[in-house]
DNA sequence: GCAAAAGTGTTTTAGCTACACCCATGT
DNA sequence: ACATGGGTGTAGCTAAAACACTTTTGC
């Protein structure tokens, strides 16, 4: 019962990333095509392995620039979980998994990643309907990343993640949405987001209007818990 | 910049347990005295190494049950966190550890674990006050943990986790009570408990009271979502 | 002026807080 | 009877929902 260092599996660490975004009112998540067997040509999560210097974090954000061509500054990244079952990799490597959720707002060079594989927005309801279409046990990894963010929603600032360095109220309001899924009372929201404190944090400046009043812009405050939570109405797609 | 398969560090992976319990209105967690170098004497968490056939929540369950003595059904379990610093590990060795939160009731049985490794209960505020007082990252990761549960409590209904199998409502407040280390007004509690659909199942027995109004005894409900959520009123110990 | 989008006010309702009060049991 | 803890009622307050209304821009 004593354990012994035979005991002890070695493994190999990947960071596999859910990255969300907003595109037109509907939530996507960033996948690539796979350029290697097992699951050749089928669409994944992008993700890559532990290396010797770097934290598993670490891994997550260079990962993530190489997929977006972007700085990771401007991303909010999450762990979501660790994926362990010993048949998750069709070869018999024992291959560990953990998850990140990413949130990003729309980019402007969405799908061209800085390494050669193919990579494109997908809406995740679709793919939520299709446990199957992922490759690996990917379909489960984007459904816990993406309940994890539905719930966050809530209680969090994580929406202010999906917008611009500067946004309005309006914006904000159809990240959540697009999220949920649900439409919201535009007044009311205006009120609850602008009276939590340290969710926003006012610029002066507004947006040029394309017709209408223009609306007042404002950067993400300092608060990382939303108090008081902004409770999910009943109805909605997730969930 | 194409990975090759050198770039995939091989690891050992734990499952470190943080599992509390509230003994006597106060919030507990579990430690062991290490039996080997490194921080040989010094307390630690719980936990080992992942083996070949299992995965890394099975491992949890293992030794959930390995320290306990006690089925791992009676326990909320849950994923933290992974901690993946190449120099959390004094050897030079590279170890990564997955944190699993565990909530259990007040055990017969506290201290004796199957192995021969002394363990005890201590109050949480303690070890939060003190991050050099353990092992490794421990500190670290008690204080995600802990936070985590804390913030759950609010969300979730994994308070039940920490009552028996039957349990009042009195018994359920000082579980909250004790873990944010706050006082609640007890009529309200009773309201609030009671009507939240899911969270409470009566079962119609009563407990022998030992002076005053028998209380009615209740089980954990099938929802895993507290809703209207139990917001934590200011103040309080943790946070 | 008119359309469009932002933002504010107002009424109603629901939930929460505080605390008084009643209930059921042991001694 | 009375002490003890369980449970309910209620008045006042605060937050949220629903929706009417005003403001500021482009055309």
């Amino acid at each position: 019962m004593t354990p012994t260092r035979r005991d002890r599996l070695l493994v190999h660490l990947t960071a596999d990333l859910v990255i969300l975004t907003i595109r037109a009112g509907v939530l996507h998540v960033l996948l690539v095509e796979r350029g290697t067997v097992p699951f050749l040509g089928r669409w994944a999560l992008p993700g890559g392995f532990l290396r010797g210097a770097e934290t598993l974090d670490g891994t997550a954000v260079r990962e993530l620039r190489e997929e977006t061509g972007l700085d990771a500054e401007r991303f909010h990244l999450e762990q979501v979980g660790v994926y362990s079952a010993p048949d998750r990799d069709p070869r018999d490597q024992r291959i560990v998994t953990c998850s990140y959720l990413a949130i990003a707002p729309d980019l402007p060079v969405p799908t061209a990643g800085s390494d050669a594989r193919a990579a494109v927005w997908r809406p995740v309801d679709e793919l939520l309907d299709d446990p199957e279409g992922l490759a690996f046990d990917h379909g489960r990894i984007l459904r816990d990343a993406v309940d994890q963010a539905r719930a966050k929603l809530q209680f969090t600032t994580i929406a202010t993640s999906f917008c611009p360095p500067e946004f309005t109220v309006s914006e904000l309001r159809e990240v959540f949405e697009a999220v949920w899924g649900v439409s919201l009372d535009r007044p009311n929201f205006h009120r609850k987001v602008t009276d939590a404190e340290g969710f926003l944090a006012p610029t002066g400046r507004r947006r040029a209007s394309a017709g209408g009043r223009p609306a007042a812009l404002f950067r993400a405050g300092s608060a990382t818990a939303l108090m008081p939570p902004m409770l999910r109405p009943p109805g909605g797609s997730g969930r």
